[in-house]
RNA sequence: UGGGGCGUGGCCAAGCGGCAAGGCGCGGGACUUUGGAUCCCGUAUUCGGAGGUUCGAAUCCUCCCGCCCCAACCA
């Protein structure tokens, strides 16, 4: 898309503006603030395609920032799967890999200077008489008792926070700001709580960490941040930041706040997603049905696609819940144009062509990619016994059935023409096979003028390798899981249906893990990174192929 | 009942006083050796509602209604 055609969005006029009065002199720097608390899910596209996209197109740049302020919940395994996702997305941060403790002295130092300024104290209320002091949404808090402590008993008692006198909970460092003001924020904010924790990064260095608030703002100061972009629940957080800011005297950043994105059918919270996996209710976090980014590359989906479906949803502060149907939609754009055709049979049905010579093979020349003739062609084997879709196969034909039924004609894909002489049944009544008799004229499908209105994919049952595949469905049978009671209540007892029995053409057989094809009238799948080995293929299905019959038939 | 935001078709979203972009979805048609892709056509006399200002309002003003977020020593 270029800038011309590119839709206008608020933050870019936001941003417009500043270059033109001069209050970044020009500059533009973001960052993507990410806490190592759990993997990246397509919500975090969505932020940092804001963010990176937004440096990207005003020649700035944008910091990666671990936003690791709690040890308790931090881990080196995140962070590994965080970075290896973003670049995966094809984003880079270059030089600019930073985490908030790496500012944890700085802060400290700028945390004394506020408490001789009298904009701090040391405050020796427990947790819950915090919340007790602090008031309600009407009604105005109390103050601390310990509020109005003489600064160098301030000092004495944060500094010994800092040396480890004190157990955890016993006391915080707070900001003196108004425990009236109507912002709740602004009611004397915890700075610093005391964690006798490890922290992944700094180690048993530090016994106090900084709150959020204390942390980020004054963190994109030192990093000459220009523009710190962050979802709409901080709005309420923005006077706080300036607050801080302008208590230091710091170089002072904008904070712009736009609405995170929620997608139909799945849940996006963090605390759900830990959920999902801890619970079982998924392998993993890379599992193919979870919204995390670990989880869609192993679905099948192209880091092209969710860039090109971030850019498509825009940008606004207006509450949204955008269809999985989009999302698909991007990916079935991206990957018609890339995937590789096969033929792959996935529930198979054996066919047999009557008048085809036993033990005869022939091989039909098919096209890889008819959107890219550059991909070529490829040769698959034609015999006597064959597999067909069950599906492909009615008997009776309801209305407007373009497939094989007892009488009617269809075409093999590249190969011949061919009718349906009669099925075999079992004792319960359920075609066990199908035969028909082809037509020697239609070598290669051509239907020399007659109307064959249907065209199925087979696979030569002696040459056929077979193949697991997985169909994903999705995770929740509802548009939107977080308004029922629990989630749980409308998890798809369905969202995964395992086929071992599927029949696919030999040009899979080095098919490398991760790769993505389409089978031909089905759906684009990728080779299962985890599960996939030479001797046993495992095909994910990434989305389903637009299906026409399916909306006819359902329609009645 | 306090504060902060937001309301344009089923979904996302342009629009910034001059007479409702676009995408997704949906419906119809063309084409087709994937019922895929592609290509046409259709899909808001109206912008949460009511008043007002104006020659003219989705855009300005007033009031009302609805929805979201905030009371972790989480981020």
């Amino acid at each position: 898309m270029t800038e011309a055609t590119k839709p206008s969005n608020f933050i870019r006029e936001i941003i417009l503006e500043h270059n033109r009065t001069g209050r970044f002199g020009g500059k533009v720097v973001t960052r993507f603030p990410p806490e190592p608390n759990g993997y990246l899910h397509i919500g975090h596209a969505k932020a940092i395609s804001i963010d990176f996209g937004i440096a990207t197109e005003f020649g700035g740049r944008c910091h990666l920032r671990f936003d690791d302020t709690n040890p308790t919940k931090e881990s080196q395994e995140y962070v590994d799967a965080i970075m290896g996702d973003i670049r995966w997305l094809g984003f880079d941060w270059g030089e600019h890999l930073h985490h908030a403790s790496d500012y944890f002295e700085q802060l400290y130092q700028w945390a004394e200077q506020l408490v001789r300024s009298g904009k701090a104290y040391v405050d020796d209320l427990s947790g819950e008489e915090i919340r007790e002091y602090r008031g309600t949404l009407t009604e105005p808090g109390r103050p601390s008792p310990y509020r109005d402590r003489a600064v160098e008993e301030n000092l004495d008692l944060f500094r010994r926070m800092r040396a480890g006198e004190f157990d955890d909970g016993t006391r915080t460092l707070r900001a003196k700001i108004d425990m009236a003001s109507p912002n709740i924020n602004l009611r004397d904010p915890v700075m610093y709580r005391i964690r006798k924790a490890t922290h992944q990064r700094t180690g048993d260095a530090w016994c106090i960490y900084p709150m959020y608030d204390w942390a980020h703002g004054e963190s994109d100061s030192i990093e000459g941040v220009t523009h710190s972009m962050c979802s709409l629940e901080y709005e309420d957080h923005r006077p706080l930041y300036d607050w801080y800011l302008d208590a230091l005297g710091i170089f002072h950043p904008q904070q712009i706040e736009f609405a995170r994105l929620n997608l139909s059918h799945t849940v996006l919270s963090k605390r759900s997603l830990l959920e999902l996996v801890e619970q079982g209710h998924v392998t993993g976090w890379d599992d193919p049905r979870m919204p995390t980014l670990a989880g869609l590359r192993r679905r099948g989906y192209t880091a092209e696609a969710i860039r090109d479906f971030c850019e498509r949803i825009g940008v606004t502060k207006a509450a949204n819940l955008v269809e999985l149907a989009y999302l698909e939609h991007c990916l079935r754009e991206d990957l018609n144009r890339r995937a590789p055709r096969r033929l792959a049979v996935l529930r198979p049905l054996r066919l047999v062509v009557e008048n085809y010579p036993e033990g005869q093979v022939e091989e039909f020349e098919a096209i890889n990619n008819p959107e890219d003739p550059a991909a070529g062609t490829r040769k698959v084997p034609f015999s006597r016994a064959l597999y067909i879709e069950q599906d492909d196969f009615r008997d009776p034909a309801p209305p407007k059935y373009f497939r094989l039924s007892p009488g009617a004609e269809v075409r093999l894909r590249y190969a011949y023409i061919v009718k349906c002489t009669g099925v075999t049944r079992d004792a319960a009544g359920a075609v066990t096979e199908v035969r028909c008799t082809y037509d020697p004229d239609s070598r290669g499908g051509d239907s020399r003028g007659r109307k064959v209105k249907g065209t199925i994919h087979w696979v030569s049952a002696a040459h056929a390798l077979d193949a697991e595949v997985r169909l994903y469905d999705t995770l929740f049978t509802v548009p939107k899981p977080d308004d029922a009671e629990h989630w749980a209540s409308v998890l798809n007892p369905h969202s995964l249906e395992t086929l071992r029995g599927a029949k696919v053409e030999r040009a899979l057989a080095g098919a490398a893990p991760g790769s993505h094809v389409q089978f031909e009238r089905t759906g684009y799948f990728c080779v299962d990174a985890r599960d996939s080995a030479p001797g046993h293929l495992v095909f994910n299905r990434a989305v389903g192929l637009r299906d026409t019959w399916a909306k006819i038939e359902s329609k009645g």
